[in-house]
DNA sequence: AAGTAATTGCAATATTTTTGCGTTTAGGAT
DNA sequence: ATCCTAAACGCAAAAATATTGCAATTACTT
C-alpha cells in the first residue's frame, strides 16, 4: 500500500505523535471510507500491522482527536477518521449492520437543557447519536 | 432475594416467555436501579444465576422489549428495564463512567429528516442518544 | 399428574481487548 | 550524516466479554 495523503504525517506530528508507517497506513485506510470501520476489518485490511499496534494507535489518535471511537448497539466498536470530517452521526441497519453517515444533528440548546436537568453533572462535552433502522436491501 | 413486583411474571408471560426465578430476579435487580447496569454488575448481584443465563435472558427480554441494551463509548454493554420506563437517554461521565438518565429527546421531525437524507435506508425505527460529560465529583 | 418445549447450568470455546517486555524506529540533538 | 532516547512496535500471554453444545431441570398446558 502506498501512502498518498501528504497531510497525514504532519497531522500526527502536530498532535505530538510519531508518524510511523503503521499509523499512516491506518489513516489511509480510514480515510478511504466515509463510515466507521471495525478493528476486525482494519486487521484484515492491514495484515502487516499487529493488532496490538492497531488498538494502541487508534487509542493514541483518539486521545488527540484525529480519530473517533464509535460504539454502536450490537455491533463491535468502530473507528472513523475525525481529522478531515466535521462532527456528524450515523444510521445503522439493525438487520445487516450497514452504517451510513448522517449530517443532521441536535438542536444547539439541547445539551444545555440536558445539563440543567442532570443532577450530578457539571459539564457536557459532546454527544453520540445513532439512528437505527432498516436499509433498502434488508426491507427486500 | 424476595420477589416483590407481582407485575413481572405476567410481563414475561405476555411476551411468551416463561416466568422463571432467574428472570424475575434479573427484572427485580434492574427495576431497583434507574440506570443501565453492566453484565458484570448483574453477575455480582446475582451470584446464584449462571452468566450464560444472564446473557440469554437479557437477550430474550430484549427481543420482546422488556429490556434494552445500551451500548456506550468505552464502557461495557449495559442493560436497563424498558417495560416500566418510557423512552429516554443517558449522560455518561467520561472520567468515571457514571451514568444518569436524561429525559430530553430529539425533535420529532429529526428522524424524518434523517431518513430523507439517507441514501440507502428505507425506515428509521429508533435512535440512541448519549451525552458525554463530566460529573460533579470528577470536576473535583 | 404427566408431557413437552423452554430454560437452565456447566464446560468448553470464541471473540475482543489489554498488558508486559524486549526490540526497533522516528526524529531531535550533535 | 550519525547518535541518542523516548516513543512505538511485535510477540506472547492473559484478561475481559460473549457464545455454543448438550444433558438435566422446570414452567406451564392439557
Amino acid at each position: 500500500m502506498s501512502i498518498r495523503n501528504p497531510l497525514f504525517p504532519s497531522l500526527l506530528r502536530n498532535a505530538g505523535l510519531k508518524a510511523t508507517a503503521q499509523r499512516l497506513h491506518l489513516l489511509e485506510v480510514l480515510s478511504k471510507e466515509k463510515r466507521p470501520l471495525s478493528v476486525t476489518l482494519l486487521k484484515e485490511k492491514l495484515p502487516s500491522v499487529d493488532q496490538v499496534t492497531i488498538y494502541r494507535s487508534l487509542e493514541a489518535m483518539c486521545a488527540h482527536d484525529l480519530v473517533r471511537k464509535v460504539g454502536m448497539q450490537g455491533v463491535a466498536t468502530h473507528y472513523e477518521l475525525l481529522a478531515t470530517r466535521k462532527h456528524h452521526h450515523h444510521v445503522l441497519c439493525s438487520s445487516c449492520g450497514k452504517i451510513e453517515d448522517v449530517d443532521a444533528c441536535l438542536p444547539k440548546d439541547l445539551e444545555n437543557r440536558v445539563l440543567r436537568s442532570a443532577k450530578n453533572f457539571s459539564e457536557i462535552t459532546t454527544h453520540s447519536l445513532e439512528f437505527i433502522g432498516r436499509c433498502k436491501q434488508c426491507t427486500q
